[in-house]
DNA sequence: AAAATAGTGTCTATAAGACATTATGTC
DNA sequence: GACATAATGTCTTATAGACACTATTTT
């Protein structure tokens, strides 16, 4: 098998095209998809991980991921990951993220990766520990383990791209309950953006783009004065600036 | 071989588990790169397309495209493809797109293509007919032809994010020659936004951000006032709000 | 009444958008 | 001097950011 062939020859022999391509005729690179699954808790950015059981990274944490079966597209291979490992079902947010591919990223065989970035409700947060077995856990995204392979660099691209989609889009929604207050709103976005909004001119733009809308509920059992509960006015994930 | 089983029995019997697998037991779907090159030229949008030459879709246009060997990173691969297939050499602004992954995008086989989305300048525009032969020709991304694969959903796809990196970042300075006149980049926004501009307006945003610096000459053989020759004064693909 | 969080408005500075004329080079 | 494109500024409106106090509920 010429598995270790480099580009070149493969280019010059076979036309560097895909039509002239054999499926058979070569080593394919494997192909995963890995989740990235986020969460606000505990007034903390959460990412969901699984403990490894074996070799390479044997009890080092790393993000959820699969094989891509034949016949599945990526989306439904990273949907199919995010129910097997996560038990966690309906209403989730997931956009495609990055492909990752360095040829050493994963020291068995050449793994190509594609990254898949969901959001879930605090509601849905409950990791079930699947037949897979392995522990899987939320850990802060701002103090993470040891982790395998290069999903360090993956989580923190992950943080960028969410940052980004929580600036323009609304996307924050599916982060938090069907009903919420403009305080979790609020929090929802200084726990993720890792800073301080001012809350007067925070509510002046929720209300500008009318991105909520009353209830006409409040909390209750709160040692406090209740806020009233709204709920999302807009589509998750449409496009809008928000801060 | 069992290539047409279904996600959930490999998730059953394989634990779903990347660690688990023997990358020779099942069959892998192939992976390739595609290119889809951009330049304004002609007050039009362009992109480079090849003809096929064979089944399928034989005779209609597609992306210029490569398999991923197994020992280079999937953007050495899209650099290789760039440069085998354009002879476009030095100077190309390059970043990862998407990745396409349908099972049913290529007729042949399961491929998953990572889209790659390349700027080059206006000068290093010459496209030389390589030894793999078929025509490559540049096509204007608002009046395609018939495209082969989900190219053309591809193609749109590339044109959202190129308005979003003229937006938002330098990327146009690779579209545009070393020195150019503030009408050549004023007409580079137009072409790739698809909309006028109001020029003072304009001149106001590139200065307020120095954008650019002056280079002293201005343009020559011209038969009317010569314009100003600026130079880039940011690196390419800087993230700056522009417009 | 004390504790805890909810809820609200003004002012200032900056940015965005609409808009027309003069300047300078070539032929 | 006719032609073609370059170059420039003002005004109005909208947006962003700094900033502090009152209201309501529970215990």
């Amino acid at each position: 098998m010429p598995s270790t062939k480099h580009s070149e020859n493969v280019s010059e022999e076979y036309g560097d095209n895909p039509e002239d391509y054999d499926p058979d005729e070569f080593e394919h690179p494997s192909v995963t998809v890995d989740d990235i699954i986020f969460t606000v808790k505990d007034d903390d950015l959460k990412v969901a991980l699984i403990k490894r059981q074996r070799w390479p990274f044997e009890g080092k944490w790393a993000l959820p991921g699969s094989f891509v079966d034949m016949e599945e597209s990526l989306e439904d291979a990273a949907e199919r990951t995010l129910h097997n490992k996560t038990g966690v079902s309906d209403d989730v947010y997931m956009e495609q993220l990055y492909t990752f591919g360095e040829p050493d990223r994963d020291p068995r065989t050449r793994v190509i990766t594609v990254g898949y970035f969901a959001l879930v409700h605090r509601e849905d947060v409950e990791l079930q520990e699947t037949e897979d077995v392995e522990a899987i856990e939320w850990h802060s995204a701002y103090d993470l383990p040891e982790l395998g392979f290069d999903h360090e660099d993956i989580i923190e691209y992950a943080v960028k791209r969410l940052r980004w989609k929580l600036e323009y889009s609304t996307a924050v929604f599916s982060l938090l309950p069907e009903k919420f207050t403009l305080s979790q709103l609020q929090n929802t976005y200084e726990v993720i953006l890792d800073r301080e909004l001012d809350k007067r001119n925070f509510r002046k733009k929720i209300h500008k783009h009318e991105l909520v809308e009353e209830t006409g509920e409040r909390e209750e059992n709160v040692s406090h004065r209740p806020a009233k509960l709204y709920r999302a006015n807009k589509e998750v994930g449409e496009i809008v600036e928000i801060l």
